[in-house]
DNA sequence: TGTTAGCACTCCATTGGGTCGAGTGCTAAC
DNA sequence: GTTAGCACTCGACCCAATGGAGTGCTAACA
């Protein structure tokens, strides 16, 4: 059988309907709601053409039509065509413009969920190429060194590191110079156990704070590895009666608020380097177990010199999946003009 | 009438038996339930007095009786009391001793969760006495200055300033002494526009960067300010009936994740600077209004020094406070003891 | 051949009555 | 002061009946 253009027009005013109202939709809503001018027989016909291709399927005998996943998956397809044509407009959004990257994912995130009614998810964007810019040791106290360590992007990291001994201000300097000649402009992937050793040897008895610095470089490392994920409006599921329900309302919640779990959105995303457009999961498409009666919809945005995060969606299958993929883009397309003025 | 000491065994073994079910207790239970002997008349005779006095209610005419804020409050107070007495033992506890604070306090707030089955926070500590102890200036690029920041209690702020001229190292250091010099061990209160004025005067034609420096302080007290809190095990509230009706689960759940409002009930409790030990509120007497149908307990830990933060568990009225104040005691003296083998 | 009207049928949601049981208050007796 | 007993109340649960929304199928129509 083929998927015409009146099955189409059924199937999308199925879709739309069911996306308004959350109820099963039936044969006579269909044919006052379109400009067909066809009667529910017809449309009847037809429904059970695409419930035999698996568009749309009925949740139990005498009740209308619901689209299933891959009658959904067929419409966002259309859709987002329709979207990557139409480049608009960004429209003035209320970010302060605030220093904190934290602060203003956060931000993001909130202002996502409210204008959207659906739960969000922001990941702090990660440095893929990763080199040391600046290292300084100075002495806060009379067996405490603070160690700055400075990588590209301005990504700061500091450490406090005791020592056993008083260090004179002349071999805090040598340390210093040793450290920024031998270190900077390193990718961190480059400092290998050759370069430790040599350096170790040239400082001499004070070996042991080059160690505790590569430590704290390692630890810098690892800090920027497992992710930063801001969330929001989790409490919006409870807007749509088929997620609100006990056994799934906590699930996701969970899944939330352990925010673990959704570092997988987020790698999915980051691993393809190509990939920065915008991605829809539905229902059992996700990767994420526990969000399986969701829709996701992710997208990448890109801070420039390789600076990456994922903005994610979720909500019920039946979202609102037009307003969605807009709010995306003109937010990501935000983000990447609040990095040009900053720069 | 009085409350005499049968009255508050009939209660207590109301409350508790409730505790358990999360049902209403009748009469009949009580009889058996007791070692007091008597039968299910004359429980029902003192359960009548003890609905007069307002220690419990009835939630429909046939039904049993469930204690109220009242009632729980008189268990509650008792059984401080008993607890404050016996000084217990501190159990061992899993809490990999990172460096990191707030991966600690993440840990603690979900291990509490977990342990509990009631839902947690944790507010990151508050320095109160926010002495400067070291601040440096370092060149990272031409046109970029770090700024280092160190706090009494080592608490380190970072920001890059952007400067229009090159430095070179002389007047780096000149800057470098004067702040050190004007700044080091002042409280952040005591930096007033005469110390300002009078440090600009000194820096002459660099007086722009004095003022950059003084920025990022100012923004360092304010980031302080609007404290860290940490949440964990949101969504426990679903294991209690009670709580987990859509337009309630929202609301905690939504309290939850906005965080701000949780630092009300941290606000309360550091304000009292002598108020130190466990806190119950019950009912309608939380501070946050979308928890009236909760129970609230917070604890204040220290970590020397005046840094303190809350602790606090919040789940259904029936909580078993036996317990949750038993497992606060023992985190805040874990808390304790981990800042004394850090020092 | 495609479209439509009509009809029988299905199934869910809702409603209302009936029953059951847990629990109470009251009274009278111990 | 305590208890047994009894009538009463009220929510929970079950069940059957009802109504409505929606379907599939068939026959007639253009």
């Amino acid at each position: 059988m083929q998927l015409d253009e009146r099955k189409v027009k059924i199937l999308q005013a199925i879709i739309r309907n069911y996306l308004e109202t959350g109820e099963p939709v039936g044969s006579r809503t269909i044919s006052k709601y379109t400009d067909l001018n066809l009667s529910s027989a017809t449309i009847r016909n037809e429904m059970a053409d695409l419930e035999e291709m698996g568009y749309i399927l009925q949740p139990h005998t005498s009740a209308g039509r619901i689209p299933s996943d891959k009658g959904y998956r067929l419409y966002v397809d259309a859709m987002m065509e329709e979207k990557e044509k139409e480049l608009e407009e960004l429209k003035e959004m209320m970010i302060e413009k605030e220093d904190k990257m934290d602060h203003l994912l956060k931000q993001v995130a909130k202002l996502l969920a409210v204008n959207t009614n659906y739960a969000t998810m922001i990941s702090a964007p990660v440095v893929h190429k990763n080199k040391l810019k600046f290292i300084q040791l100075s002495r806060v106290d009379t067996h405490q060194l603070l160690a700055v360590i400075v990588m590209e992007g301005n990504v700061i990291k500091n450490n406090i590191l005791h020592v056993a001994e008083e260090l004179n201000d002349e071999t805090l300097l040598k340390l210093n110079i040793l450290l920024n000649t031998n270190l900077n402009g390193m990718a961190l992937e480059e400092i290998n156990l050759g370069t430790i050793s040599m350096m170790k040897q040239q400082a001499g008895v004070h070996s042991d704070i080059v160690s505790d610095v590569i430590d704290a470089i390692a630890e810098g490392i690892k800090a920027e590895e497992d992710l930063q994920i801001y969330t929001s409006g989790a409490n919006n599921i409870f807007k749509y009666p088929e997620l609100a329900d006990n056994q799934k309302a906590s699930e996701i919640i969970n899944t939330f608020e352990e925010k673990q779990m959704l570092t997988e959105l987020v790698q999915e995303r980051l691993a393809d380097e190509e990939n920065t457009g915008i991605q829809v999961y539905i229902g059992n498409e996700t990767p994420i177990q526990t969000m399986k009666d969701c829709s996701v919809v992710t997208a990448t945005y890109e801070l420039g010199e390789g600076m990456r995060g994922t903005i994610g969606i979720i909500g019920p299958k039946r979202m609102d999946y037009d307003k969605v993929v807009s709010t995306l883009k003109t937010i990501t397309h935000q983000l990447d003009d609040l990095y040009k003025d900053r720069k």
